[in-house]
DNA sequence: TTTT
DNA sequence: TTTT
């Protein structure tokens, strides 16, 4: 029947969100995320740090691309997805991804704050967790994202 | 400094665990697992199945070898990994993982129970639950926190 | 700032779903879930469940009341809920509950198919991932349900 | 058979851990955790804040004691429990608690160095990330906690 | 009050 | 390559 696949990280983005808007208007956002863990090796401290690819779809890419920056501090959940692609040289090759489902800021409140200088209206108090209120379905995420 | 990456997964082993058993004497253990999803497209039922790899080490791997088989439905927490490795042809590849922290069994008991010709010995009452008690980790999280 | 609050069940159902609708026309329902765990206690089978109170609202209520009952399984994702209501003798007392955000249904499909001599409709290949699409506001929530 | 019972949490903490030795020698350490979401009402932010007992272990609740302090931000992963208890007047009452089965402290890492007139060593790069290693049994988990 |  |  059924199955779940549920993904969630808390992690720091490597990258500014990059936005694409693909033929139908839709928009895409996709970053590195970078989640770490420390531990003892031989009675010294060793930080391990995965990089995750994060895609959001539509609205949740428009708030990503509005409120998230490099460096910052985020709770992300989402599903897997494992997709091909060719590379230049016309070789196939496969991605994972985390296609987030909704995301919220974590840390103080300043770090998304904008700076007093950026012309760009973003509330007081944003909203900081959102939902992909859309249905994802395949045909938007048919994903020849070349990530 | 710190994250979270946590997968959830609830879905069917599309094969039988392949157990290894490595130089230093610890057992690695992987399967694919599926989880599938159903959504309408166009007034039709569609359904897209997402494949994962699956990794435990040490206990985890043996009780797996032991408990699941092909077609079995499981409950799987763990983290995300993606690894790099060099194909035939010396191509550098990655592949993303899910290193399995712990399992439960779902579905009908009789679906986990050992077919009456079967001369291995298993509990009647299996534990169900499995947590990895060992540490994961080359040596590396043996845990002697001098924190 | 925010936070995340969120739970994750697989368990069966005590009782058949309890739907109640409220004065705007808003649906509920709620329903008791096991969640059992065994463990060895000197040697023996313990097995522990834990009850807990599951609250679904509107779409969601009105699904779950049609697909689920008694004896089921079912995943369960939510958040948790404390809230306060007086009892006939008019003492405050507290419940924390599950306002489930989603729901899949998990075990065999024969256990969500209708028996053959029940008229309702229900549809062959029913959705078993559904999304609670409407925001949950406090509103609708503010709970003077006598659970 | 058996289930799932799971809990995340991202919150901050509304008091210092109080902890208690109880008979055995076991250690336990509590303290309420707040996750707040937000959200629009009639156009106004609104911000709803969700309270949670928090229960620690063994390990757990030592290293707890030690490096989580009032207004902290943490990660807590654990599992529900319900349980009884007579309050003064004798009467029966019920409390839902997230027994915490590992945590990771989240938030600027000089949120979590220890003030320059502590004397107690802290390293400076904590290990954030702390793992139950005891089997929970319920002889240590029969709570008679007065929360 | 579920399930194995 | 699973399951319904």
């Amino acid at each position: 029947m059924s199955g779940i696949n549920k993904v969630i990280l808390v992690g720091h983005l490597g990258k500014d969100p990059e936005v694409r808007h693909l033929d139908g208007g839709v928009t895409v956002a996709s970053f590195p995320l970078a989640t770490s863990e420390t531990y003892n090796k031989d009675g010294k401290r060793v930080e391990q740090t995965e990089w995750h690819n994060i895609v959001l779809w539509r609205g949740l890419a428009e708030v990503a691309s509005k409120y998230l920056q490099k460096g910052k501090l985020v709770y992300i959940e989402g599903k897997l997805r494992t997709r091909s692609f060719e590379d230049k040289e016309k070789v196939k090759k496969y991605v994972t991804e985390i296609v987030a489902e909704n995301f919220t800021m974590l840390g103080r409140k300043s770090d998304f704050e904008q700076s007093p200088t950026t012309t760009t209206s973003i509330p007081q108090n944003a909203e900081t967790k959102i939902h992909d209120e859309f249905t994802i379905g395949p045909s938007d995420e048919n994903g020849d994202l070349p990530f």
